[in-house]
DNA sequence: CTGTATACTATACACGCGCATAGGAGCCCG
DNA sequence: CGGGCTCCTATGCGCGTGTATAGTATACAG
């Protein structure tokens, strides 16, 4: 990939800027106006991104910039589904569970238990550092172990608690004062957390 | 969010995919040729989307549909630095700081401004859900808003705290009622916190 | 010195574009 | 039965848009 003049670097940043705050491509005029230089100069910036290899246009359409994502990296990296509502008695990875997938870091899945993520919702679990929003990756399992952090499917809902196995029930602890603890004979475990990831 | 009729998801899948292939979103017309219908049917199922909260547009610009849940199926990786104990008066990416690279989702670096990681040390913002042993991505610097989280130096010490512009001076405020918050007007400013990722 | 690249200005064309108005047909709910 | 929603057609306005032509200035390599 040929190397980019410092204006060129600048044009391409405003690009990725632009993207990212209405993640909708610019058109050539109001890449022209961001630099108060005229619409010929911006359009000739353009073309010569795009004879550089690092965007791709499409001819006579509007906001028509496609962004050529360097290689960057190929690290080790695994996509798993992130899963929206959890309807009790479906199958867990059903489609219509299915929201998006999300790439997380290979080197946190040790073995080759299936994995998938969920959206936190509620703060039951503020004080273990859990946000609602946050994204929860969790190693598909039917059993946990003492003090676990777990998914667990009760009834109707689906939640994440800090599990314990008591006499003849379990319980399921919430990280925050406000929750009473749920005690019940009567749950699925669906995985345990193994990740959290936020996104300020 | 208010449920979509059978068209209307129609209408927002072919959406998801345009943009799957092209990387930036259709014009109503092709939306409307899309579906073999006029332009104004197709006009009226985007405000319908929109009305309904499953996409946002901009007035008067072309193609300037944004998803308000995104899809991104493939998302890409990149690797960034992990920067261990960061001294005063060097260079943050000086080779003595680094520990190694972690790999962490592309879609949070927007443009090309360099990002780095830290270990978190010390529980200064659980209230943050920010606990120790915690990774923070960073992307570095110079300045900050009010009431962002930032990774401050400070004489000899690095901090991740909330940063404030006071009269004549700097607030650095911890999210922890046990940490007092430091006033200073000689500061230097590393990066803004963009995530966090912690691993169980 | 000449050719090629960058970095612009100014003006213009024709068509694509968002959006509006004015309808019509079918549906379900109270 | 009427009112409101959905889903559609057809036609049009006027501006935004990609793109072209022509020209200027500067820099650099052969």
């Amino acid at each position: 990939m040929k190397e980019l003049t410092a204006r060129q670097k600048e044009i391409l940043n405003f690009i990725h800027e632009y993207l990212h705050d209405n993640s909708y491509p610019p058109t050539v005029r109001e890449t022209a106006r961001a630099f108060s230089i005229s619409v010929k100069g911006a359009y000739d910036h353009l073309k010569a991104l795009e004879r550089k290899g690092y965007i791709k246009t499409s001819e006579k359409r509007s906001r028509a910039i496609e962004l050529v994502t360097p290689p960057e990296s190929d690290m080790p990296v695994v996509q798993i589904p992130l899963l929206g509502e959890i309807a009790a008695g479906r199958p867990i990875f059903a489609d219509e569970n299915f929201e998006r997938t999300v790439a997380i870091p290979a080197d946190i899945i040790t073995n080759r238990v299936p994995h998938f993520a969920l959206h936190v919702k509620g703060d039951s679990m503020i004080g273990a550092g859990i946000l609602s929003g946050d994204i929860a990756i969790i190693e598909q399992s039917e059993t946990a172990k003492n003090g676990d952090i777990v998914v667990a499917l009760l009834e109707e809902t689906v939640t994440l608690k800090r599990f314990f196995i008591e006499n003849n029930r379990y319980r399921l602890q919430a990280e925050n004062p406000h929750y009473a603890p749920i005690y019940t004979q009567d749950l699925r475990i669906l995985g345990k957390l193994r990740g959290i990831y936020r996104s300020y």
